[in-house]
DNA sequence: CTGAAAGCGCTAACAG
DNA sequence: CTGTTAGCGCTTTCAG
């Protein structure tokens, strides 16, 4: 590997002022730096990140705690995450910055998350992560860390969130518009988010003068297409059928829709079908099916705005963003006659 | 942070001791050990990995280059290749290693993918790139890093592929098995994968006596559903039109399956449908499409040891695995009657 | 404008 | 068994 003592040898001066020259350093003199440019190009120097982190206390490198557990679909291959990572990675690496998966092993030793960052010294860390009242993921919010978190609400930390409510009440009174009373929300594991789309649900029942039972919610699983298919049987098979059911997200949804059809029901004519998150999915499907989009791209973007300026300004007082969501009409759902 | 001299100064010894003791070195007291160990854990303590690398010349972190363009689908939702990286990594950390996006840009300069390499000095590299004969990849590969390709041939670079021939040829003796003998095939872009498909389906068709026309070959766009409505609604408007049509992965499959019923045509009973890759939305789509399924687990494990292996080991020695396929019934395909 | 020197945190001989 | 010392490659005062 080339190193600055090679460059300086070769043009006669001393590594300093090689330093300087690659570092644009105005106090070098013209001819000297265009030399120290000119040989670093022609023997293929570059940079040593590890020597640069030691002296500079920045690595340029962000840590990614991306694990949905109590799921079958772990972070990568989660359709709705893997967008928001997609969308964060283009941002951060426009901005120079490498991502880095945080993980529970380095070299032969078992560390926490946090031991994991302060050994790498990630100059910021993104989180999404169902589970966040792990005592790991505890831990790292309670450092001083520069963090965002997607989907959740620390009292310390910065946020960005769609907007659940909005989302869960424009698909409720959608239904109720298409003349649907008796709406069963089999909505996910009790989280941050759920509680808020709950309550957006009930709140526009209330609002629309019908009196939500609890039989209209029930608790399945995120992206647990077995757990949902089990649910979707069970409202199916009361003696009160529901005439529209909400799904926790356009994955179970899209299962949902098959288990409906082998109970011999069709969708839209015998019960309506609405999902969440917007996932290519739900076109996918027939038929398409009526979903709240999140925006993924400017969640992950959103996110990694705020980590950076953390990260580059030191400020770490927490902004939440909200960033709207979107009713995209399939042809899941249908006026209901009754 | 604390160092190795925080704990030297606390125990009262070298820094030397404190880290031969950290590192398991066998001379060193039993007490003084114990010693050490107890007060790192008590300050906190956390190597920083930036001044291991320094002198050890290893970073436990690899370079991970999926870089998927030509489709709308970039890297991380791809939904093939989302799960080799899961896999791949599930592998890789528990090995120890770190798993770091290659990107273009690094701090405020912009790089070539070697020179990043360099920069970070990953400790290897795995690769999932369609864009196999770019230049920036050719130069990576020309190196003398570690590396591990998936889905391509190199001369001189260990790879991971299925047995793509096996697959098209199961998945072309299944339709000729049903009688289908005017089957298209809209294949992907070409590339070494590619190329060995339609050759397997040439063969196939050829071994049953049934000479292959030009008309059966049509070249789409791996992941592509745009591309792919356009070709499929070509052919459908042939005068011939074929009874079987192979497409070249699941998702466009998914998308072909519309296009074949907004043209009022029936799956399977007027024309039958297959796709590749086993993708989930294979089995999410009425009708359930016939695939053949990758095994993405084990390419992304093998993919991972062999990668270790080389680092490890030093050998560079090109050694190619190749996995099994397994052709997935769905409901797509239907005897032919003609 | 240039360079000597100290230091970032850790490891690896080599003495003792 | 322990400590001294010399790096790893780069940055940053501080003299000159």
């Amino acid at each position: 590997m080339v190193t600055i003592y090679d460059i300086a040898k070769k043009v006669g001066c001393s590594s300093a002022t090689v330093s300087k020259a690659l570092n644009n350093y105005p106090d070098v003199n013209h001819k000297t730096r265009n030399r120290i440019l000119s040989f670093a190009k022609e023997m293929g120097y570059s940079p040593n990140a590890q020597a640069q982190a030691l002296t500079k206390k920045k690595t340029w490198n962000i840590g990614v705690l991306f694990e949905v557990e109590a799921t079958n679909k772990t972070g990568l291959t989660h359709y709705f995450f893997a967008q928001i990572l997609e969308s964060f990675k283009a941002y951060t690496e426009e901005k120079g910055y490498d991502l880095t998966f945080l993980s529970k092993k380095a070299g032969n030793d078992n560390v926490s998350f946090l031991q994991h960052v302060r050994r790498r010294h990630f100059d910021g860390v993104i989180i999404a992560n169902f589970d966040y009242e792990n005592e790991e993921i505890l831990e790292l919010i309670h450092s001083n860390v520069p963090i965002v978190v997607i989907d959740y609400n620390y009292d310390t930390v910065s946020s960005i969130l769609s907007d659940n409510y909005e989302g869960l009440k424009l698909l409720t009174q959608y239904l109720i518009d298409l003349n649907h009373r008796d709406i069963v929300y089999i909505h996910g594991q009790h989280s941050y988010v759920t509680d808020i789309r709950i309550n957006a649900f009930v709140d526009t029942l209330t609002e629309n003068g019908i009196a939500a039972t609890k039989e209209q919610l029930l608790e399945g699983l995120y992206y647990d297409k077995d757990v949902t298919y089990q649910k979707t049987l069970e409202v199916l098979q009361r003696a009160n059928r529901p005439t529209a059911i909400i799904f926790s997200d356009d994955y179970v949804a899209a299962w949902g829709v098959r288990a409906i059809g082998k109970m011999g029901l069709r969708i839209p004519e015998d019960v309506s079908v609405a999902g969440f998150d917007g996932l290519e999915i739900a076109e996918m499907i027939t038929p398409r099916i009526t979903t709240v989009r999140q925006n993924t791209e400017l969640i992950g973007i959103q996110a990694a705005k705020r980590l950076i300026d953390i990260i580059e300004t030191k400020n770490h007082s927490k902004i939440d963003v909200h960033v709207g969501v979107e009713l995209v009409k399939g042809k899941s759902c249908k006026k209901h006659e009754g």
